[in-house]
DNA sequence: GCTTCACTTGAACGATCGTTCAAGCGACCC
DNA sequence: GGGTCGCTTGAACGATCGTTCAAGTGAAGC
């Protein structure tokens, strides 16, 4: 649609808020943030959008339109085996914590924790950004070798649950080795039902 | 008013800031918030409390001097066994999320991922909520009749980091199934972990 | 050349934020 | 009665918030 000239100045404010909102959370950023590190100015913003919310509205549609090539492509390059994969997306939420020195792990979240009392978009797009990770994992599941009896979406989002918790406490004691050991349980818990169809 | 009852006004205002950071989290909450509902002026406040975080210092050393009394008393009264207790205190925060239509869990939890850039007080304040909840759990499982091979310390975390993840997609999807699920999980985890010394 | 229109510019707005402070109150000690 | 002091009162402050808008730009269609 738009030429390759134009500074297509909505996509660099979403990429902007993206991080920002990442960083610092939602509330915590402000438009003017925003304005300044996105070098845009109020009119083009709310050109754009109509208000703050609907900035966040984007970037959460950036991060579940995105998920495959952000998140899951990167994670998997080399890994076929589905059930190696789970544990690469985790290592990846790892990496985030690692390069951030245990400040910023899962955006998707901080931002569910933070606003409380989200209006119904919002909130229906957290929620398909869950869906669509836990669905993902669901996936490797369904590939994996696992026994009959196994609820692969009740371990699918298991999984999403035992990452963000992990992610939670190795972010508040900034410490890796909170996120390690949580991951090492599911990893135990993972092994305890592919063995006991075997036993 | 009461002239029997102490006005006690930095108890109060610390109860109402306690109650608002839950329900609306801490950027959320103005300190005007705080003063009407509680029925206090600026002066006041700013008489007991440097400023706004020292509100929320104050909030989390509440919590943290409270868990005994205000959560696992009430979560543990009238359970007796061990593994029974971890299952009650998980069931605590079930109560906490249906009174409040999937809006509320934990609220440590919450503020712990709200505040990206903590001061040093505020973090340490809330590893120290989570370190006493884990050391709790930690309890029952040494009394618990666990097997030699299991360990407790990475076992209690998991628990938190379980209880925190499953809260978090509860809330996002406002729907009490996400947590129920997920402490299925977890239950099955417990039970694999004791059965496999038998087997 | 003129019009149209998507987009940009940036000053300005009212609201609300956290915070300050001079003044006042009242219980207790001298 | 006078003085001290912990606590209260509430108006006011400057800063920053999200948002608005009138004016301007420039490419495309006629």
């Amino acid at each position: 649609m738009a030429p390759s000239t134009t500074p297509d100045t909505r996509r660099r404010i979403l990429l902007t808020a993206m991080e920002l909102f990442a960083a610092k959370g939602y509330g915590s950023t402000s438009v003017s943030d925003i304005l300044s590190r996105s070098q845009a100015n109020s009119g083009s913003l709310y050109h754009f959008f109509p208000g703050k919310q609907d900035v966040l509205i984007g970037v959460l549609e950036m991060y579940r339109d995105g998920i495959q090539e952000m998140l899951l492509d990167p994670a998997w390059r080399g890994v076929e085996d589905p059930v190696e994969r789970v544990f690469a997306l985790l290592a990846a939420y790892r990496g985030m914590l690692l390069e951030s020195e245990c400040l910023y792990g899962c955006p998707i979240g901080s931002l569910a924790l933070e606003i409380h009392e989200p209006d119904p978009p919002v909130r229906e797009l957290l929620a398909q950004n869950f869906t669509n990770w836990t669905t993902a994992i669901q996936g490797c599941l369904n590939e994996a070798g696992l026994p009959g009896g196994v609820d692969r979406k009740g371990l699918a989002e298991f999984i999403l649950t035992t990452m963000e918790g992990a992610v939670m406490q190795a972010r508040t004691h900034r410490e890796i080795g909170y996120f390690d050991r949580s991951i090492e349980q599911l990893r135990q818990h993972m092994a305890l039902l592919t063995q006991r169809a075997l036993a």
